[in-house]
DNA sequence: AAAATAGTGTCTCTGAGACAGTATGAG
DNA sequence: CTCATACTGTCTCAGAGACACTATTTT
């Protein structure tokens, strides 16, 4: 760790970690895919069919195609968890509904220890989908759901009542909650609310979304008046939606996403006042 | 690729992939480190003293510490862009000027082919930095320096004269890019731009932080007053500078960095109207 | 009929930005 | 002395949020 000869430190360092011929790491992509079901956040799982943590619930992931020394089946970190998403969805990759899901990188996690059995370095993706059939257990996992994220009692970290909780296999509870924050965030200042809704959507639609990712209650009138004067947030498809709301009421126009990739300005939610220092 | 059996092809590929016995991957770090000089933005660059990519200016980086089967030496991927960072300015990792020194993960670069060598996974870590000492070029870097961001090009991607930019090695231009959007952003919702300061500061070299990142010139009396208001931004020390302006001017007091994790509200950029589609 | 909802109008308060103005120190 | 600079005051306008109100649909 500490040399006092930095050159002869780093020589050997080079020799030593040469990959081709000594210590292997292993690199999988692991998603955190989001929906909205019967108005709460879901998150796609998979329970574990084999050690370790066999019968925990886990991320979908797995293995990056390295390629090998020829680099024939070399796929980019996107692409795998494309795969990885489509393969526990049962859901073709090219095209279909798989090509309306917004798919960005979350993070790397690489800590010594996180995977018993070697050193593995996850790339996480985090996937906005919007309403999908339920998923196929395939592969190694004993099965696959959406499930929704309140049940997992990530929100309250010190007041999770041990039998309560649904842990999760690895350090995914930790990715899973860094996936919740970014998403909370992207919400404020992207329109990327919209990748939860189908093509055509209502304000009222658009507005349970952003309630269930942030897990407060929005003023109905004021979202609505907002939505419309942020431009290119929703273009409007002069078609109205065939029913009214579910308890009453006029039915809504429908909206099309627009082509603002920023929201200006930003939709800032109402209860960040604690969470700032 | 396309099966009908989904079950074979998962058992076939985790059987495929097993990295205890094949298709290694190399995990390595790579770091944008920022500072000011001279008030202008500068990014810590190293030339390459071996192929490929020899003689070209790249970001410091290398391999992380995998630990091998055993995992004796494994390293986190913080501790590795720290470590990596120490190498290269020549400073101690543990205490001193380093541990002021503010680094988040950037993003992961893994494409097939963007080392010619061999696959290699990029962990990019982001660095915001007072201003240090001039970098040692040390191990099989043939030097190193504080490069003027300006000076490479990056900002007009379509105005490059070939001649005019210096090109970085690997995907490396690709990554800083990323690394100054993204600190770029952070100064908006952030106090990070007194990670740029040493530990007390005067809200015009505050300013000069802002001007160099963003790129553009801030009102004085606007910038003070918005700094001012925003709770836990600063924190007064009661102190004032011992020199005036460096054209005149009264003494300018001098703050501490506050408590506060996030600006709110947030000290927006004022060009932002022109990228938001 | 009753209740809930979609959508709009209006008022108030905060904050951003433009501008002016004063005090202070460098050259 | 001259000028740049630190800092404060003031005005205007945009936008967020609270509230009220009407029209429309479900139960």
């Amino acid at each position: 760790m500490t040399t006092p000869e930095p050159e002869r430190d780093e020589s050997e360092f080079l020799a030593r970690y040469d990959p081709r011929d000594y210590d292997p790491v292993s690199v999988t992509v692991d998603v955190v895919a989001l929906t909205i079901r019967d108005g709460a956040l879901h998150v796609l799982l998979v329970r574990r069919g084999g050690p370790p943590y066999e019968g925990m619930w886990a991320l979908p992931g797995g293995f990056v195609h390295a390629g090998g020394q020829a680099g024939a089946d070399a796929e980019d970190l996107p692409d795998a968890a494309v795969r990885e998403l489509a393969e526990e969805t049962g859901l073709s990759a090219k095209g279909g509904v798989i090509g309306r899901v917004h798919l960005e990188q979350l993070g790397t996690y690489g800590a010594p220890g996180r995977d018993p059995r070697m050193r593995v370095i996850s790339v996480a993706y985090l996937a906005f989908a919007p309403e999908l059939p339920d998923p196929e257990a395939g592969g190694d996992a004993a099965d696959a759901a959406w499930v929704p994220v309140g049940a997992l009692g990530l929100t309250e970290s010190a007041a999770q009542r041990p039998g309560t909780t649904r842990r999760l296999a690895f350090d995914h509870a930790r990715i899973l909650s860094d996936g919740l924050e970014r998403a909370r965030g992207k919400l404020e200042y992207t329109p990327l609310a919209t990748a939860f809704c189908g093509g055509e959507f209502t304000i009222p639609e658009l507005r349970s979304v952003y309630e269930a990712v942030w897990g407060e209650e929005l003023h109905a009138g004021n979202f609505h008046r907002k939505v419309l004067s942020v431009p290119g947030f929703v273009e409007s498809t002069g078609e109205t939606s065939d029913r009214g709301g579910r308890r009453g009421g006029p039915r809504p126009r429908l909206y099309r996403p627009g082509d603002a990739r920023l929201l200006h300005p930003a939709l800032l939610r109402p209860s960040r006042e604690e969470q700032i220092r």
